[in-house]
Order: C-alpha cells, then sequence, then structure tokens
DNA sequence: ATAGAGCTTCAGAAATTTCTGAACTATGTT
DNA sequence: AACATAGTTCAGAAATTTCTGAAGCTCTAT
C-alpha cells in the first residue's frame, strides 16, 4: 500500500475501464484521478499538471463530467481557481445515466412496432425487445433504493470524513 | 404500420443508439437489420446488399456478433450460404456483457485500494466505488431470474398477441 | 483602472477507428 | 478434378474522434 507508482497506474487501468464503458477518454482519466487523488478537491491546473493535458482538453474533461453530476464544483473558497470534487452520489448517477439508454433502447423497439404488421416476424422480434427492456426500466428503481438501504445499514467501508 | 422506408429508418435510429452503447459501427446496423428483417434467417450476403456494405465489413459484424452471442449460425440447410439469426435471449446477454465491465470497475478498485494507505482519502473513496459495484454485481443474478419469470408469466406488457 | 492568473473556445493537427477492395481459403457442383 | 461461389483476412484509404496551442474572456487583487 502507499505506492505512489502503483497508484497513477492503477488510475490509468480504470481510466480504460471507463473509456470501454463509453466515457470519453480525457473525461475517464480526469474522473480516475479524481477517484485516486488524496486531496479532498483538485483544480483544473492540478489535472492538467498530473495528467500531462492541455488546459483545454482538461476543461472539456470536466464540463462532460459536470454535465453528468459524476463530480461538483465546490463553493468557492473565495479564490481564482476552481475546485472540484467526486459527488457523493457518483456511482449510483454513473449507473443510473444508462437509463437513458434503456430508455432509448424502448423508443427504438415502439418505433419498429409502428412501421411493421402485427404478426410479421420484425414486429414480434420488436415486442420481445420492448418487453425486455420496459421490465429493465422498471426494476432500476427498486434496485437504487436497495443500494441506499444497503449503505445505511452501515456495511464495510463506514468510517466517512467530512469536510 | 407497413411502412417499408420507415423501418429501415427505424433500424438506422436503433443502430445509433446500439452504438452509442458501446457496439462497433456495423456491428449494430448488422443487428438493427436482424431485428427488423422479416426473414426468419439471414446471409452475410442479404446484409451486405440491405446495409450497402462490403463483405469484409459484414464478415467482422457477424463476427463480433456471434462472438457477445447476440446471434448464431442455424445449422445450415445443406447449403453453401451461412444463415445467421437472432438468439433468443439477446436482450438478456446484451444486458449480462455489462457484468464484465461491472467486474472490472470492482477489480479497478480492488487494485486501487491495494496500493493506498487505510484512512487516506484515495481508499475511503475507492471502499465506496468498490462497495457499490460489489452490490451491483450481486443484484444482477436476480434480475435476471425476475425476468425470465415475468416471460414465463406470459404477460408480453400491453396489447400485443403471441405467437 | 490595470495587470495577470485561470478558464474557455476553437481551428487545425494528430491519433484512432472503421471501411473497402483485392487476394486468398474453403466448399459444393458439374 | 476443375470451376465457381461464399466467406475471410488484411493493407491501405477514408472518416471520425480527440488533443493541442493560441486567442480571448472573466474575475481578483493591487
Amino acid at each position: 500500500m502507499d505506492d505512489e507508482h502503483g497508484r497513477w497506474e492503477a488510475a490509468e487501468r480504470l481510466a480504460l475501464v471507463l473509456t470501454e464503458g463509453g466515457l470519453q477518454r480525457m473525461a475517464a482519466r480526469t474522473l480516475a484521478m479524481f477517484l485516486f487523488t488524496d486531496l479532498q478537491s483538485v483544480t483544473a491546473g492540478e489535472i492538467g499538471e498530473r495528467l500531462a493535458a492541455s488546459a483545454g482538453a482538461v476543461s472539456g474533461a470536466i464540463k462532460s463530467l459536470l454535465a453528468v453530476g459524476l463530480i461538483e464544483r465546490l463553493p468557492a473558497p473565495g479564490s481564482r481557481r476552481e475546485h472540484y470534487r467526486l459527488r457523493e452520489d457518483a456511482w449510483a448517477t454513473l449507473f443510473t445515466s444508462q437509463n437513458t439508454a434503456i430508455q432509448a433502447m424502448l423508443d427504438a423497439a415502439a418505433a419498429g412496432i409502428e412501421v411493421t404488421r402485427t404478426g410479421d416476424p420484425a414486429h414480434e422480434r420488436l415486442s420481445r425487445m420492448r418487453d425486455f427492456y420496459e421490465f429493465l426500466l422498471a426494476e432500476l428503481p427498486g434496485l437504487l433504493h436497495r443500494w441506499h438501504q444497503h449503505q445505511q445499514s452501515g456495511q464495510s467501508a463506514g468510517q466517512e470524513e467530512r469536510r
């Protein structure tokens, strides 16, 4: 533990996983940095320095992470530099963002059902697809609810610090 | 309904959604074609014709769809052309394929926990991340089980007929 | 007010992904 | 056995994504 080299290597590895998952490259690296830093909050400059990226690239990454709600801007301590940090519910948010993908699939299926005739193979197939995504969408709220309960009931990794 | 133009437009639209979700472009278009065709099975040639794509591109797309288990090769009727069709459980498979992504996140978190010291902010953050993905992974089997039950009990979520 | 640090935007460069076309392999037909 | 059709592979072309660097804007402190 406490292996500085291993830490950033692990961070970059996580960034790759996030990229596969659909995040843009620099956004993924930035998110990983937020996770692996020991600072309570970081500035754009610090991110750029650690990732060896231009200010422009960092700016874009922060913008997109803010947009999807994974990080938040801290009420400025009073200074020139903006401070950001990972949001408390970042993981649930990241997971939930797939709801929109599921809804999009549902819509696509519905559109297909509209333009095909009842009984046609395509119509049947699309109906099954719609059923699945409808089911999935209906299950998600309960799943997140169980997560919050699970969290409340003080499981492992419990001791939070505040700031 | 039964609008040939609208049908393929809807198919291409679904392909875009699938692409956002991480599928390669041609694989996504091919999968959409499998969904929207009225044929019970299709050949590589038919796909290439409909999508106006080269045989090489189609070959690659089929290969990758087979690899993730979304389509299957039909026991050749006896001929030269290979026939393929969408697998019955394609949607559950597509959904489940995210399990590997979740496992990858879990592994990345674990790696980070290894190289940080207990009590460090990063260590705490990574622990919370691990907790979430552990929870998620544990929930998935139950969710798929409920889907299969839901399916059995024949409620096709609406006014569709069965076949 | 002015200076200057930090941030954003954007055009063009660089890197990556994706597709085509042609050569090659395999298989069924005559 | 020879031919022809279906499918696969792969190098290079095309398209797309992503990043840099520079210009411009904003806001704090002097």
